[in-house]
DNA sequence: CCATATATGTTGGATAAGCAACAGATTTGA
DNA sequence: TCAAATCTGTTGCTTATCCAACATATATGG
């Protein structure tokens, strides 16, 4: 029980290979503290909390997680990849279809959870959330444009950001309209500009 | 992982001062097996089944139920265990009130039980059925009846065998009417019978 | 203010669960 | 009928989880 931390961060979710106890604890880890976070804020929870709802030992939580920090970011890396690959129809590719889902599922994502969660937690976890939703985007990004080119970091950084600022604003204030069409149309013509060309 | 079989019958309740792992196995095991009765025959049901339900290697199993009917004889003697004990006002004591409870119980148990099942695991399963509710009603009429005196075995056989013959012939023919204060009528007159008074 | 909890991480040794491989029994189906 | 496949128990070894104990930090309250 040395190694588990190692992985669980290098892709969210796979989990081929790994020792079904590993998965079963992660799992009971993690649904007890989707269970605490409804019940209280975020701040008031506490690692013993967490541990007797799952029913695991206060030492195996610290074998898979730092503290409640990094539990809280991997919870969300892993729901947020869960969502956009279950929407994802091109599965492993750019496409204008992709951005579009990316665009309105990153939107979805962000007011699911500041509809699930209390104010004072919309308030302190918000910024950790658009930090770890934006690692994920960003590397899916990375992701479609490996078999265009190598040296596209600056444009996957700038799109990711793109993309996430537009999730923001819309989730932000439900009562916009957001216009997608306009939005992708910006996306695809900025990448035409540096030579890549969609469908 | 040696003696994990060996307090399993001992009381079956007794989940005190167990590893909390033997815990979470164990009800592994009993939510996936009770998950394939409803959808497939007893019989039809191999340990792989369970054990690829319950998420748990197969060696374990093995660790805990010596095959399927040790598991099937746990989860009939458990659930009704829980069930009567749920139903007990007056805890371990030997009253007229509990005795009524006794009747009862078995009686809707039993016709649960029916209820649930396939009509090909009614005929198969239901003598082990009988078997595991009536050595459980048989340990409680003795633990009701060793405050009293100790050489009570033929009265705490002869009463218990007498509840199940009630609890069977009435969860069989749902349209007869039980009249539990009759037979509760004849126990306690029985009892009063060999010296022993309730109330 | 200080004493008493309570929370956080960490460690070493004990124990349950996983796994692969095995032999033998039973089922399947060609 | 016979061979291939599947199921059943069992075993030795590996690995993840449990637990108790510890040091430290942060409340909590009298």
């Amino acid at each position: 029980m040395e190694m588990i931390k190692e992985n669980t961060f290098r892709h969210v979710l796979d989990d081929d290979g790994v020792d079904p106890r590993v998965l079963r604890t992660r799992k009971l880890i993690v649904d007890g503290f989707h269970e605490l976070l409804v019940e209280k804020d975020f701040q008031a929870i506490s690692v013993r909390d967490i541990t007797d709802r799952a029913t695991i030992n206060r030492a195996t939580f610290y074998a898979h997680f730092v503290d409640k920090y990094a539990l809280f970011d991997y919870v969300i890396a892993r729901s947020f990849h869960e969502l956009l690959r279950g929407r994802l129809t091109h599965r492993c590719g750019l496409s204008t279809e992709n951005l579009r889902t990316l665009l309105l599922t990153v939107r979805d994502y962000l007011s699911g959870h500041l509809a699930h969660c209390t104010p004072d937690n919309q308030q302190n976890i918000h910024p950790y959330v658009i930090r770890q939703v934006h690692a994920q985007v960003h590397e899916f990004l990375v992701h479609w444009f490996k078999p265009i080119a190598n040296d596209l970091d600056a444009a996957a950084a700038l799109i990711s950001w793109a993309v996430m600022g537009a999730g923001i604003h819309y989730s932000e204030d439900q009562t916009l309209e957001m216009d997608v069409e306009q939005m992708v149309t910006v996306l695809t013509q900025g990448l035409d500009g540096i030579g890549i060309n969609l469908d």
